[in-house]
DNA sequence: CTTGACCTTCCAGTAACTATAAGGTTTATG
DNA sequence: CATAAACCTTATAGTTACTGGAAGGTCAAG
């Protein structure tokens, strides 16, 4: 199978897939008698894993990770729950971020008058006050 | 005020503030004798309403647009209301793709029996379903 | 007068790709 | 059989928003 009909199947693309191989993240492809990456299905199910870990929000160094487990038949299952819990975790705390902007950003908007005035209240804000306290709350 | 100085009052570091400089997103600082670049409390003001802005959220181009703003005297306040109002829904729905991802990861860590076995369902969810089912929900 | 803390410019690296160029191969069509 | 579209190949550069480091000039203190 050619390089673009695995991307189909995985929903990454040829690009990607190339670049995952360049970076070592996977064992380069065998390739055929006119030099194209030929893909069978053990392929297609790792290409899928990484698919579905990126998806997840794991980086290409967590997912080197999570494929050295995969491949790792000695593994303690434990490992790999703490490595998904600690993403968890980091992932619940820019939710918290992201919620202290959204709120700051909301309450900007509802600060101007939004009219044909030059006058806003935003810019006043971002000019002006000592920062980082309407972040806090 | 040199540099060091002026990043010490606004909470940007000295590189960030030249590479504003170099991006086009500050006009180049006046320079002392000595070559040095020489910030007054104008310059200040400018790195204080970046630093806050790109604190709240906004990319550099969004900064751009902000401050165009805010230097343009004959602006409509409710430009800059549509500027922040978008990036705040943007924030929004950014939180709502992450509380999908946090659901997905407590999930899988709650299906691994966390022990010294090498058998983990996290492992399995990754290599086998057909994907993007367990995100939708 | 020398040491350390500044400042300068320029170049490279980060994360995870995407885009583009320049070229070879395969497949479908007239 | 020619040729055009749709593949594939590699290599290089661009993206975002900086950060780090090298190599060197300047300044204040002891």
């Amino acid at each position: 199978m050619n390089i673009g009909q695995a991307a189909k199947q995985t929903g990454l693309s040829t690009k990607t897939i190339r670049y995952y191989e360049q970076i070592d993240l996977l064992t380069p492809a065998k390739r055929a008698d006119n030099g194209y990456r030929d893909y069978g299905e053990e392929d297609l199910e790792t290409l899928r894993f990484l698919q579905r870990a990126r998806n997840a929000g794991f980086n290409i160094d967590e997912c080197r990770q999570l494929l050295a487990l995969h491949h790792d038949k000695s593994r303690h299952s434990h490992h790999v729950r703490d490595l998904v819990q600690e993403k968890a975790d980091r992932v619940a705390s820019q939710i918290q971020e992201l919620k202290i902007m959204h709120n700051y950003l909301t309450n900007l908007a509802s600060l101007c008058q939004a009219n044909e005035e030059p006058h806003c209240a935003i810019l006043d804000e971002l000019s002006e006050h000592t920062q980082d306290k309407d972040l806090q709350s």
